[in-house]
DNA sequence: ACATAATCGAGACGGTACGTCCCGTCTTGTG
DNA sequence: CACAAGACGGGACGTACCGTCTCGATTATGT
């Protein structure tokens, strides 16, 4: 997925998945990935995912068209990459104890999900999920797959220091504490603060303690 | 929302919202708000909800492209109207049982969600929420309303009989139904079957019982 | 030719090419043909044939791009039509005096060709005659054609005046008089004035003369 | 105009126009100028002039845009380069009389032209010679220049030898003779056979001679 | 023998125009 | 009046070439 990577022809090495040049022509630009991933993301913050035109996008980046196709199919696939490139960095609570971890990396990972902007993000994605199975294999490895991976680390910590039951499905529980925060934000348009996960992360885990 | 009483300008009697004709001049064609509502709902079957234009839509129906604008003044509206067209109907199951109860109605509203197709109108559907409050408002107002109802109809027999524990909050046991069903829908692209329904319902009211 | 009488499918007249307007829809907008065919000229006149662009041909017109391609399909056709608009009206000179007559009507019809404006329409219409038949039979019919048939009857006139002799190819004749200037234009470079012409005139007619 | 003698700085020796290769550095290949002036034929005649494109010519060439560049600034001045490598060899007739030595230098230069192939390279010359002035000095110098001059030569010894006139202009005789050929092969889309060369030819020397 | 230097094929670069599609509005003639 | 038809000005689409610019690799020459 990363950009200089994306190529019409498969790439020969799919291990090393950094942009090798390899053979002949001049290689692709850095700075010009740089610079459309950014203007994609200013753009998404103005007009929203939608309205935002490749030649825009283009437009500001100081870049021909051509360049950005050169490297993204559509429009779906440029954003998915803009987005990963900025997502916010996991975090790795440790408290002790699976409420408050819970909290914490809810709030991290679902909790800035206020401004419209993010909402238009994450429902532009969405959009792309059904339309792509690519492209929603990739947000579920990329993006999804890590959260829900430091999520299920602090269900079986829990299970480990027998606060929860042993015989739970996590996956099913990473779906009920993320599922709702999705659908307030999509459908409820609330903001999901911290007060609404904490009550949340109760329910959830009194459905699942020992 | 009736088709035939969205005006360009606002109707005078809103609590009537069934088509009445005053004045002089041809009436509306009731048989082409029905031809375009259809035509909505086969082009978001065949080309997905933003493949869909106002113009396949016109063709389709046999319709001028007038003819739609001025009834409603977006394709989002347009397409909330078509779908609330075909909702599925409610149910009311009453099996005397919370658990029961509520895989029914789950089940009922949620479970045939497994076609591409009815995903892209949910996805569809909340890219209107976000953009236009107006349209999420309708949403949740004509279509995820009534629904909500009869889950806190439920909830709350529930409470009574003393199944559940008297100090729960019901609206965010319902979105804690309902939300890891969208969430599997749109981003893990799975179909909640009945039993995967059945396990959501276990864990949940494992968690507010009394 | 005439623009609005241009249609994807085959006129159903072909006798009458009067633009009529038969069954439903807008019909196509006069003012418009007219503000496009003025732009082309203008455009020709700034930049010459092959550096007019339909783009600016539209913006210059205040109209869309797909307005132009609604009644021509390729710039060739365009360009043909809005040089037929202007071509300087006939002349029919008859002074008794084959020689007279000839230098009149070669001033009128080709002594105007010393812009290099003119020599570039010139071009730029041969270009498209090699390269689509239907447009030279056009140009021959709607442009050369008239001016051929002004010069034929001077020559006959001539022939019954017993000026020249009577078993000449008038068609060939023609050729040696127009083909000449034709070719100093494309190829000499050169602004044929009316001196150049009546040399002409002089050699051609001691060739044919009685 | 030989290849390799054209560089973006001047050439500091007008005199010899040979590649001659001064200094350090690779030469530039040889076998590259062929490949390149065969290509352009090649895609002249499958394409066109104006289809042309400096892309296609280097692919089929098998060499990069950068040395074609590196050696014509512009497609016209690419083009003519390759038409006069292939311009078919002068003919010098002496049989005595002026008309047949006329009809075989005529036949031989202009009679060829049958093909649509050759006229698009002529009217994509022409089109040279209007944009580009200095294209237009080269073309007479060195492709019409010296089949002008085999003409005068012709028209000269005819009047030596008191077959014309002795105060006919030549270059006016000339043109009466190339000009018609070139605007039927132009305009009439003619091909110009021997007979209608030999009709032309006796219509010219009727006027012209003693 | 080796560094120098200009070449080579390849292909990415910032641009511009293409011809198509659809937007939402606006005229037509007909019922 | 509303209707179907369809033209209108506008604007983004994705493609094709433009002429320029790196790349790594090649090929003579001048020391």
């Amino acid at each position: 997925m990363t950009p200089s990577s994306r190529t019409p022809v498969p790439a020969a090495d799919v291990v090393a998945d950094e942009p090798v040049h390899r053979g002949a022509g001049r290689p692709r630009s850095v700075t010009a990935d740089a610079a459309i991933l950014e203007a994609v993301i200013d753009e998404l913050a103005l007009v929203g995912f939608d309205e935002l035109t490749i030649e825009s996008v283009a437009s500001r980046a100081g870049v021909g068209k051509a360049t950005i196709y050169r490297r993204w199919s559509s429009k779906s696939e440029l954003v998915v990459d803009a987005i990963a490139a900025v997502k916010p960095p996991l975090v790795h609570p440790d408290t002790g104890n699976v409420r408050d971890d819970l909290v914490e990396v809810l709030v991290a990972g679902y909790g800035r999900r206020a401004e419209p902007v993010t909402a238009r993000l994450l429902v532009g994605l969405c959009m792309e999920l059904q339309r792509n199975p690519e492209i929603g294999q990739l947000y579920r490895e990329r993006l999804a797959g890590p959260r829900r991976q430091v999520i299920i680390g602090i269900l079986e910590r829990g299970i480990e220091r027998r606060e929860l039951r042993a015989d739970i499905g996590v996956e099913d529980v990473v779906d009920l504490l993320v599922g709702p925060l999705f659908y307030r934000q999509l459908v409820g348009a609330q903001a999901p603060d911290r007060a609404a996960i904490r009550r949340l992360v109760d329910l959830v885990v009194a459905g699942v303690e020992a």
